[in-house]
DNA sequence: ACGCCCTTGTTTTTT
DNA sequence: ACAAGGGCGT
């Protein structure tokens, strides 16, 4: 029996056990909504409900795992059943599953961004627009735009007027670029992040007779984080749950901080006339920081002017230790700063796992990485680049890719142009030969490899045979084995370490029953949830360490132009925003917090002096104790 | 195809 | 200041 009473307060517990029926649980940070939320799914466990009935979307695959290992030391039986992870991910088994029904190939492709990328430069060749094109989006950007009108669930036309007035002009030519981008995604067999959600939430609109069946599987539907879902998103959960309405969210929307990638904070508004009915209820009791930390990140949020306003009291005791503001004179200083605290905490007790440096940007991070490693302390940092996103990787992917899907024309150019003597217009003519002919024995490639694309030909066979499509592990070691060890040795100083990197790919393909979702898997990794190897300090982002809390937290760079970001700052919601990332950021700490701003920067680029955050000038100033780090 | 040099934008955040 | 990407010459 779980001892609900002893675990949970009132509040929570009301959450936990509460009957059927739609419900939003409304809460600020630290008061347990995540608890709340394993807890429901251990509550409908314990009263007997089929753990493959639950459908569980969180923010990232690492959250869907902790909870979901939380709720089997609760209940010891039958988690594996439960569908739990992120929405791409969850998106994706059904799609994969049900692919024919919207006219996919059922072996289709993933396509990360840089894949996209590479698929949209085609594009804008075959429609001759220069990349640096006057007024005009490059890839980036159109791929950003393209994002934004599919998780709003908007036409392209409707959100160029309106968000993006300097590209009204080029609209036209804008909706043919996407245009033709949606036909060689389709042609290459395809799906990018975007597809993975429009694509499964098009499945169960048209199929109605599949979405009857997944409603009446999926009995209890149970969203995290819902501040920062999209409509696509709410959209899809709604497919699900429009039947039986068994739907709790929980969310703050003073958390809402991926509004740029579409995130709406109006699904929390609106819940109550999506669901008529449903109840809302709040946690009030905060349970992580402690009052002085908790004090100063409701002082800060609440300089917000769009927000619901909400009760949230410590319940810990007193530390009698406020945050610190600490000025430092460069940032050089700030990182020694910072380092010679870490070694003070250290000898206090507090082991290195336990804090963490989170920052606006990656780069901000730069001189106190330098600094860490200069003074031997281990720290873990989640990089921009994620793990699979390294060239290496996705190079031998690249053949894993072709061997399950030939119409992969991003994979077949990548491996093509490995070989010495082909550049784009040999991979293109190849690619056009391949496209009809099927079968990579039967080309002419360029005299300068024609032994090595013989060798790859077989290579390509072998890996594609349907024993090898169940083996992954052993589809990479070949591909390393015939082609990838000795290229990757002749083009690269640090092939050792890209070799020890692929090794680490081949034993974690061993856990999968095929290459599919092997390589679904890989592109839909977030970047927390590889942090396995949680040893030293943390240095993350804001948007990192999302859900996430530390014994001891450093807010570093905190000066106007780095954060707040100088961009954010030209509109109001801009701003608005990123205050609740500075209540993210605060909210992560439980005993102490530092909050810690360099006065210079030596940049080579713009304004060297640098002014404190706004955000410290609005936090009253009892709330917190001045510090000054000398020069380090 | 590939290397060299010059131009350009880059630093917001990520599934 | 510096990397990436395009233009140009070989
Ligand atoms: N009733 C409780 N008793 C003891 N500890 C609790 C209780 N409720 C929550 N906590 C603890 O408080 C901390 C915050 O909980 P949790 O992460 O679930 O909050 P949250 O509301 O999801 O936070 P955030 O939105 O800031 O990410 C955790 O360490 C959790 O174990």
């Amino acid at each position: 029996m779980i001892d609900y009473i002893h675990l949970l307060n009132e509040e929570q517990r009301a959450a936990v056990t509460a009957a059927p029926g739609p419900i939003l649980v409304v809460a600020g940070a630290g008061s347990g909504k995540t608890r709340a939320l394993t807890y429901r799914v251990a509550y409908l466990l314990d009263n007997g409900v089929d753990p493959s009935r639950i459908f569980l979307a969180t923010f990232t695959n690492k959250a869907a795992r902790q909870m979901l290992e939380r709720v089997s030391r609760l209940i010891p039986h039958g988690t594996e059943a439960i569908w739990g992870g992120t929405f791409h991910h969850l998106a994706h088994r059904l799609l994969r599953r049900h692919a024919s029904l919207v006219g996919y190939d059922p072996s289709f492709t993933i396509l990360d961004r840089s894949d996209s990328a590479e698929l949209l430069s085609d594009c804008y060749e075959e429609m001759k627009l220069s990349r640096s094109e006057l007024h005009f989006p490059r890839r980036e950007g159109a791929l950003e735009i393209f994002g934004l009108a599919a998780n709003r669930e908007v036409p392209l036309e409707a959100l160029i007027a309106e968000e993006f007035p300097h590209f009204a002009e080029q609209t036209d030519r804008l909706v043919e670029l996407a245009d033709l981008y949606r036909k060689r995604k389709r042609k290459a067999s395809a799906v990018d992040y975007d597809d993975l959600l429009s694509e499964t939430v098009r499945l169960l609109r048209e199929q109605p007779q599949l979405r009857e069946e997944y409603q009446d599987r999926f009995h209890h539907i149970l969203v995290d984080e819902y501040q920062d879902t999209s409509r696509l998103q709410a959209d899809f959960v709604h497919l699900l749950a429009s039947g039986h309405r068994q739907i709790m969210a929980v969310g703050d929307d003073a958390q809402s901080i991926y509004s740029w990638r579409g995130a709406d904070i109006r699904n929390m508004l609106t819940f109550p006339e999506r669901y008529p009915g449903s109840r809302l209820l709040y946690l009030r009791a905060n349970y992580r920081s402690t009052p002085e930390i908790l004090s100063l990140a409701n002082a800060a949020i609440a300089a917000n002017r769009f927000q619901f306003p909400k009760e949230l009291a410590p319940v810990r005791e007193s530390h009698r230790l406020k945050p610190a503001v600490v000025s430092c004179p460069t940032a050089n200083a700030q990182a020694s700063f910072v380092a010679s605290q870490l070694q003070e905490l250290w000898r206090e007790g507090i082991p290195w796992e336990e804090i963490a440096v989170l920052y606006r940007a990656h780069f901000h991070a730069l001189e106190i990485q330098l600094e860490l490693t200069r003074s031997r302390i281990p720290f873990e940092i989640t990089s921009g680049l994620r793990f699979f996103e390294q060239a290496h990787l996705k190079d031998v992917a690249a053949f894993l890719r072709l061997a399950v899907n030939p119409h992969d024309s991003v994979a077949f150019a990548r491996v093509v142009r490995m070989f010495p003597g082909v550049g784009e217009k040999t991979a293109d003519r190849l690619w056009e030969e391949f496209s009809r002919k099927a079968d990579l024995g039967s080309i002419v490639p360029p005299k300068s490899c024609a032994a090595a694309w013989k060798e790859w030909a077989s290579l390509q066979k072998e890996i594609a045979s349907p024993e090898l499509r169940r083996a992954p592990a052993a589809q990479i070691e070949k591909v390393i084995d015939a082609f990838y060890r000795s290229y990757v040795e002749s083009q690269h100083a640090d092939a050792a370490h890209r070799l020890e990197d692929l090794s680490q790919l081949v034993s974690f393909a061993a856990e999968f029953p095929d290459t599919e979702s092997l390589l679904g898997q890989l592109t839909l990794l977030t970047n927390t949830d590889r942090s396995q190897s949680r040893e030293g300090v943390h240095l993350s982002t804001i948007h990192q360490a999302k859900g996430l809390e530390w014994r001891v937290v450093f807010v570093i760079m905190l000066a106007d132009g780095l954060f707040p970001s100088g961009r954010s700052t030209e509109s109001l919601l801009g701003e608005e925003e990123e205050r609740r990332l500075f209540y993210v950021a605060t909210t992560r700490a439980r005993d102490r917090l530092f909050l810690v701003y360099p006065r210079y920067r030596a940049s080579h680029y713009g304004e060297n002096s640098l002014r404190p955050s706004r955000f410290l000038a609005e936090i009253p100033r009892e709330l917190y104790s001045d510090l000054r780090a000398s020069r380090g």
